[in-house]
RNA sequence: UGUCCCAUAGUGUAAUUGGUAACAUGUCAGAUUCUGGCUCUGAAGAGUUUAGGUUCGAGCCCUAAUGGGACAGCCA
């Protein structure tokens, strides 16, 4: 055995060893990394990855790393949310940090424990856990402390005015805005109607507290920011307690800072607000720690939407069948559809965190589940639109079981039968009467494998008077049965199939992009329910799938041969098996026969 | 003549300032195949938005322009 060592790689924090093992035939080049971490040293490291190893090694926060993952709960997760989780709890777990899950609940009009729920199933389900579950409500006791000090401070003060008069005197980004006439109230005035907000004496919108900043700010953010409003609805964890609600740019920053929180990691909409962040923790900290908050580039996936509103819109007014509907890039909308937490996971790798705000075509997506369920989804048969095959020379009754691999990836995952007889069902589309010159299926003459079974030459059809395909016949060659002797013989066309007798009947769901236009959001001037595809979902009542797949469980993930990948929906039920194609097989005929005309 | 952010093949990401700008995906071609899948081979596809500057040397640093985005909720 050889050991060689590469000098020139000497430079990075590892070093490769190519160890060749003299096998006569086969000489096999194995790369041993000889690291404690292994992946991630031959990566280059992204923009945050490279910020966070810069405060390791100048020892700030005594090398603590902690992040967390605040979601407001008022929706479902979707991909999006994905690639904010992976990269939370990714940093964490890479640096030896913890990643807590904090609920920004600071409006409750618009939250609900439905969705607290959701959230961390849907986390637990993508395979991270959370050091401890938070709420920004566990803290406002100290932030209503906070804000009397900064009324205390003169940095605060009670307006009367109406939101409409506020938002007027804001300015625009180009003009600055004028100071509100209660700006120079006196502290205690202040202090008192705080206190009297927060006991129900004042209607919804009749005050708020601002912070006093700078009215003529470049930064919008800095015009004397609302940080308390007025809201009555009850709170789905603290009730009826409080009637002042702190605002988000209050909130989230002061709650990073009680929670140790060293980088807080958010998507870059909120870049215009980190200045805020940093000044109210200015006023807040009593000592050196602060927490830094660094922005990313949010996800868009062509072929759909992402924002919250919308998929909210698209629920309530039933365009989908709720919030897990498989069209829907809600993370429980992927689950249903098929997709894997592994699957999520290496997409998400593989786009990467950056500042560009770019589009992200599906087919990365499409790629990273393929890719996955090609390695794990064992193969069955299932005709969608099932046509009747006759192999006029099989006796009458009789009954074959066959092999069938279930994953020619993985010998590990053995074999089971699949029932064989005279009549079988294949698909529709797997029969024609004139055939182009490049179709390898059932055509008049010519010879196919019926895929574990044998080698048919197709002898014609019986059609209806309205000139449908009724019936098609062919003939076996008994000597071609898989895994004999003579089975060997090159045919060129493969096809599958599933006996009349043995196979049970199922509903398919066939689904399609939600979108026809590739990025819904961009056309601003269109409505977004006209650019729904029409043809999202197809219900295919009527296929008949082999007798094994009786056996499968809610969301068991499968390989129908030649169509693409399903799982099982969890409505499905023992009299009625319904499967929803996650993803087609890539499909190289379809290309052909269109360019064939 | 607001503040802030961004700009590398179709898409996304990479490239201690120094070798012919790399990878993935997508596209096209071919091989293989009892899945028109997978796998394998190959090809096309950017000369890094533009113009200056610094440098022996710039995708990378500086300046400006151009283009795109965020900010004017009592949402987060």
């Amino acid at each position: 055995m050889k050991v060689c060592t590469r000098k020139s790689f000497s430079t990075f924090h590892f070093q490769l060893y190519y160890v060749i093992l003299p096998f006569k035939n086969k000489p096999d080049f194995i790369m041993i990394e000889l690291t404690n971490n292994t992946d991630e040293n031959k990566k280059s490291l992204n923009f945050i990855e490279t910020i966070v190893e810069k405060d390791l090694a100048e020892g700030k926060n005594n090398g603590r790393i902690q992040t967390r993952f605040p979601p407001e709960p008022n929706g479902y997760l979707h991909i999006g949310h994905a690639k904010a989780i992976c990269l939370d709890f990714g940093i964490a777990k890479k640096y030896g940090g913890i990643c807590n899950l904090r609920f920004d609940d600071t409006n409750p009009v618009k939250e609900d424990v439905e969705y607290v729920d959701s959230i961390m199933e849907d986390i637990q389900w993508l395979g991270f856990q959370w050091e401890n579950v938070f709420y920004a409500s566990d803290y406002f006791g100290q932030l209503w402390d906070f804000a009397v000090q900064l009324i205390k401070k003169g940095k605060a003060y009670i307006d009367e005015q109406s939101s409409e008069e506020i938002a007027k005197q804001k300015g625009t980004p180009t003009q600055p805005g004028i100071e509100s006439p209660f700006r120079n109230r006196p502290v205690e005035e202040n202090l008192d109607l705080f206190q009297k907000m927060n006991e129900g004496a004042f209607e919804e919108g009749s005050m708020v507290l601002r912070a006093k900043i700078d009215m003529a700010s470049p930064n919008m953010h800095f015009r004397d920011p609302i940080i308390y409003r007025i809201i009555k609805h009850p709170h789905h964890r603290t009730g009826t307690q409080w009637k002042a609600y702190p605002m988000y740019d209050f909130a989230h920053g002061e709650s990073d800072y009680f929670e140790g929180v060293t980088h807080s990691l958010c998507t870059l909409e909120f870049e215009v607000h980190r200045p805020l962040y940093d000044w109210f923790i200015d006023e807040l900290k009593t000592d050196d720690y602060r927490p830094r908050q660094i922005e990313f580039n949010r996800l868009n996936l062509t072929y759909t939407v992402m924002s919250k509103r919308k998929l909210l819109q698209l629920v309530k007014e039933g365009l989908v069948n709720g919030w897990d509907d498989p069209r829907m890039p809600t993370i429980c909308g992927f689950r249903r559809r098929g997709y894997t937490p592994a699957s999520i996971h290496k997409f998400i790798d593989k786009i990467g965190y950056t500042k560009y705000d770019g589009i992200i075509d599906v087919a990365l997506l499409e790629h990273a589940v393929r890719e996955n369920l090609n390695a794990k989804a064992p193969r069955v048969s299932a005709v969608i639109n099932p046509v009747k095959l006759i192999i006029t020379n099989y006796p009458e009754g009789q009954t074959e079981m066959m092999e069938a691999i279930n994953n020619p990836e993985d010998e590990s995952m053995g074999s089971h039968e699949i029932a064989f007889s005279r009549e079988l069902y294949i698909e529709q589309e797997d029969f024609m009467e004139d055939a182009p010159k490049k179709y390898f299926r059932m055509t008049p003459g010519q010879e196919v494998r019926l895929k574990n079974a044998y080698i048919v030459k197709c002898t014609g059809c019986k059609k209806n008077a309205g000139g449908e395909i009724e019936e098609v016949y062919a003939e076996y060659d008994p000597n071609t049965k898989s895994g004999m002797p003579e089975s060997n013989r090159k045919v060129k066309g493969t096809i599958h199939w599933v006996s009349v007798e043995h196979s049970i009947p199922a509903e398919v769901r066939l689904y399609d992009r939600l979108f026809d236009c590739e990025n819904p959001s961009e056309e601003k001037d269109k409505d977004f329910r006209e650019m729904l595809n029409p043809d999202s979902l197809k219900i295919v009542s009527g296929c008949r799938v082999e007798a094994e797949l009786a056996k499968a469980k809610p969301l068991d993930h499968f390989q129908f041969q030649r169509l693409g990948y399903f799982n099982l929906d969890p409505d499905s039920t023992k009299d009625h098996l319904i499967f929803n194609r996650t993803v087609s097989l890539k499909d190289t005929w379809s290309k052909i026969a269109k360019n064939e005309g």
